[in-house]
DNA sequence: GTGGTCTAGACCACA
DNA sequence: GTGGTCTAGACCACT
């Protein structure tokens, strides 16, 4: 259940494209387009679809792998994992907070403000896909 | 007059620090932080402060340099000139996307939602210091 | 300080080149001949040392990266990280915990008694690099 | 006469899972668990213990009967044939030796150390059941 | 000189 | 058909 999935490169970006893969699909995952269990594109597949070299495609996935976020199985396929990690609501909270934190100190450092920030977020909440799509527009 | 400057550097975003030291004095030129005339960090200074090399901190004000947005006094120091920024509020809003996708996508790996991460934030809204120590006063 | 490390590759042994780097530095670690903060021989180096593809030695250094075993310095090198997992005692107890049951009973199913396991410990600590080194004698 | 066996599969050994049961099946010889005539799983229900797909399980056991360990009577099932298995100390401590080694070096990317780990195995062997729960029993 | 990214292409292992 | 490993070699970015 991949369909929905529409992988956008931007060579222009600096990022590189493997990253540009995993970001994508972590932004799937947490805006609820894949889930656990659902197959990822293969990795030839993919690669065709993106005019890559099908080891690039492998990085990006490879790396998810160890960073628990997808499984593959030999000879099969990858699929996201169902590994979300054990923690406690008071862990998960203060995973979050930390992070939160971090982000929100960065930000400050280039000059955005917390109640900017929220607004940010709320604008995303009223218009959830358009704020978090790339603006190819430019 | 740089003390409100507050340099973060990300070393997990991929992004080269001079140029995370780049962005940050653009933005804080643009949104009025640092000013014509204004001196900036020596580049020792900075470089003790951030635990860099400093040819990297001297990386980053010579590319600065080279666009006219600073000039280097030999013997005295580096300033902004009087060159504008123009950073659009589109612009800025660019920077902020792209620092919350980052922030979404590393969340995800956590296990954490969008939809989570905005309600966090409400959370924060209501009770604005209680999850937010100073992330400003250090 | 990485002059007592001795990466021996063995090509019979199934298990791929990068894996076998992997885990003799994470038993430099273990066994305290790697510390944090330590250089890791330069990808180049290595590959040399061993015969190999840069690119191998590479794809061992990028999975300790990712890991948050290593840290690698652009242009300066790969070193051993700091970031020991913050985790409270009783947390890395229940870590260390789990892990050791789950061995236990994979072993047992190998036909390892816990006993055979135990005595086994015991005399590696007896004779600390003896069985932990390769038996190339075969 | 299986049921004291009990399989157990490591997806994250990098093993394939055909050659964990067949290693754990000759072990199982070795040590007297399985004897000649005995009977092994049929190859759906240990696939469905496993969860794994039927064609792992045949691969195994396929391999098996080419070296003569297992002799397939079609249509009743698997069992031990009267070739024997044999494994000195020496290999079996080797094959434990690898099993601690691995341990070991994963132990050591969340920051145990070896010492750590025997001390922890010296405190299991002075109160037996109080960290390892019935790891046989299930 | 350090590591990082990407391509091209070969060969293997698993299902 | 799937993914995994490795090589060779090019080019880039950072120090």
């Amino acid at each position: 259940m991949y369909d929905m999935l529409e992988f956008t490169l931007d060579p222009k970006s600096g990022v590189p494209f493997y990253k540009q893969i995993i970001l994508q699909i972590e932004m799937a995952i947490a805006d609820g387009r894949l889930k656990t269990g659902d197959q990822l594109p293969t990795v030839r597949g993919l690669a065709v679809d993106l005019s890559l070299n099908p080891n690039t495609v492998a990085r990006a996935y490879s790396e998810l792998e160890i960073r628990g976020i997808v499984t593959t199985q030999q000879g099969s396929g990858t699929y996201i994992s169902d590994k979300r990690i054990e923690m406690s609501d008071v862990e998960r909270e203060k995973v979050l907070a930390e992070m939160v934190r971090t982000f929100v100190s960065n930000a400050s450092s280039y000059g955005f403000s917390i109640k900017e920030i929220i607004e940010y977020f709320k604008e995303i909440e009223r218009t959830p896909t358009a704020a978090l799509k790339e603006e190819r527009s430019q």
